[in-house]
DNA sequence: TTTTTTGCAAAAGGTTTGCAACACG
DNA sequence: CGTGTTGCAAACCTTTTGCAAAAAA
């Protein structure tokens, strides 16, 4: 966890192990609220919240998801995959599939040359939106 | 136009038929800020603006997508096609590829049957990030 | 000690809401 | 005419920022 921070260059900070430390407990992606939340009895203002997912974020220690929210969402970078989301309550999960993934990397360069407006493309999010069990 | 929104028990208010002739002239998602911006000239309040978003979206009108952005982006509904977004500045570009279309149609049902926690699940959104060719 | 990082409070977006006036059907 | 819609202003919610105090390296 330490080590994450130092490689980067950031300071281990109370603050920022414990919410490093949150995203590795908790599967899904989160907002600043949730997080800050589970942060309770750490007194860790909201500013350092924030301003802790926007560093993190740089450096490229989490990535912003979209979810059709009014908040920003975040989750541990590196692991590739997609989400369905629930478009009642915050429900999420993950999911992944190689077919997808197959089918996006086939196209990919075929897309980036018949774009007259780009010019280099990364990466792709993928999201599914239905209702969970308990909206349905 | 009158006729979309009469077919959604909706009372064709100049706003509403002024806000989806923007719609349909511009390709691209726009934010609140945006349409209100080319409303100019037409004195029509932001609240209006907003209202009027969120009456279409239930309406299913016109459907939010997702940018990766701090404000909430809309497109028409219906055409059914992904987004390339360029991470610095607020370009968009349209594109639709059928080979992606069919994996996605192909593993539906696996990922809904898959799925512990979700009931139904219905669209998809495809977002691809990267830099335009000003700003790479 | 030097440079980051935090807390606090204030401010800045983006969006929503109450209410009275207004306009579509 | 009645109900849905708008303008306006105030409120709200999420996120950002300035600055001085606190903590990491």
């Amino acid at each position: 966890m330490r080590n994450i921070l130092r490689e980067k260059g950031y300071k281990a900070t109370p603050a920022r192990l414990a919410i490093l430390e949150i995203f590795a407990d908790n599967g899904s992606p989160m907002d600043a609220e949730a997080i800050h939340k589970k942060l309770k009895g750490k007194k860790i203002n909201a500013a350092t919240v924030y301003r802790t997912l926007s560093s993190l974020e740089k450096g490229k220690i989490i990535q912003r998801v979209d979810l059709r929210k009014d908040s920003a969402y975040f989750e541990l970078a590196g692991e590739h995959h997609h989400h369905i989301v629930c478009t009642k309550c915050n429900e999420i999960e993950d999911f992944e599939n190689p077919e997808i993934e197959k089918a996006i990397g086939k196209v990919w360069k075929r897309i980036a040359l018949k774009s007259h407006k780009f010019k280099t493309i990364g990466e792709h999010s993928l999201e599914i939106f239905g209702l969970c069990q308990a909206c349905a």
